[in-house]
DNA sequence: ATAAATGTAATAACTGAAGTTACATGAAGC
DNA sequence: GCTTCATGTAACTTCAGTTATTACATTTAT
């Protein structure tokens, strides 16, 4: 399976947005993203309709946060993208008749709904001004 | 992407072959597992060359188990397979120049490895008897 | 010998993200 | 009004990885 990078491409894009003053086009971040303004808009779809970017037609139109950095988490980020599947692995069959496989389903759920449970928690708590700090940290590391 | 599920398949497998008597087969295997003898036997390969099952050639031939069923682990089997990609999800790029790019992936890849951790740590924890066990509280659960 | 089983290579089918092309729509500037 | 620059979206192709299938070699028991 080709791995789904969505999540890692909008937040690299709010970033490049939330630094930029004006709005900034969907060929300015896919240039930057190294990828297809088609693809950008597409993606950012998810996160317009919930409000978190609005996107403005026509000349000197583009991109722009909607929201407050401080509140957004990227398990909001996730969701807007319509919560992508999170496993490249699985059960064979969802609703098997065999016992024996019903018990290897149940068991294996069971972790991974732990895993998925500590994946979104840790998710919820990094904002989107929690990651823009990342990046100044890594910035500052560098200049020194 | 389709999901993997050789993981949940080979348990099926292993749960069959421990409850029958001599060697399965890679026929028998398949059927119950609703696939093809070929996929057993490319999937099984893994385990063998691991030492969990042996593959015995020729007539009256077939799978059995060659381990201490206490002692291996979801966490073995899932190492026997080649440690397949846990997650459909990831990175657009490992090693991007971008600082903002790094800074996401940063901070995605701490979320992630969290996640495989306590994952990993859950497999570990379940030996092929216990899973064994989940089925038997199961099917006693139906008789009752 | 024959039949029954695994071992494995080669290839196609399937799935979903990513990439591309094409065109409609809307907004700013002249 | 017309042109230009931007998003919105549909349709299609490409790509990667599991799964399925076909074919054939090899081994073993009868």
């Amino acid at each position: 399976m080709k791995r789904d990078s969505r999540l890692s491409s909008v937040l690299h894009g709010l970033l490049h947005m939330a630094a930029n003053e004006g709005p900034t086009t969907s060929d300015a971040l896919a240039s930057c993203m190294g990828t297809n303004p088609v693809v950008v808009r597409r993606t950012m779809a998810g996160l317009r309709e919930a409000g978190f970017v609005k996107a403005e037609r026509g000349h000197s139109g583009g991109w722009s946060i909607a929201c407050d950095l401080e509140r957004v988490t990227l398990r909001d980020i996730h969701q807007a993208l319509g919560e992508p599947a999170i496993f490249a692995i699985g059960n064979r069959n969802e609703t098997p008749e065999c016992l024996v496989e019903q018990s290897v389903n149940a068991v294996l759920d069971d972790a991974f709904e732990a895993a998925e449970a500590l994946l979104m928690q840790r998710f919820g708590e990094v904002t989107l001004v929690a990651l823009a700090g990342e990046f100044t940290r890594r910035l500052s590391r560098r200049r020194s």
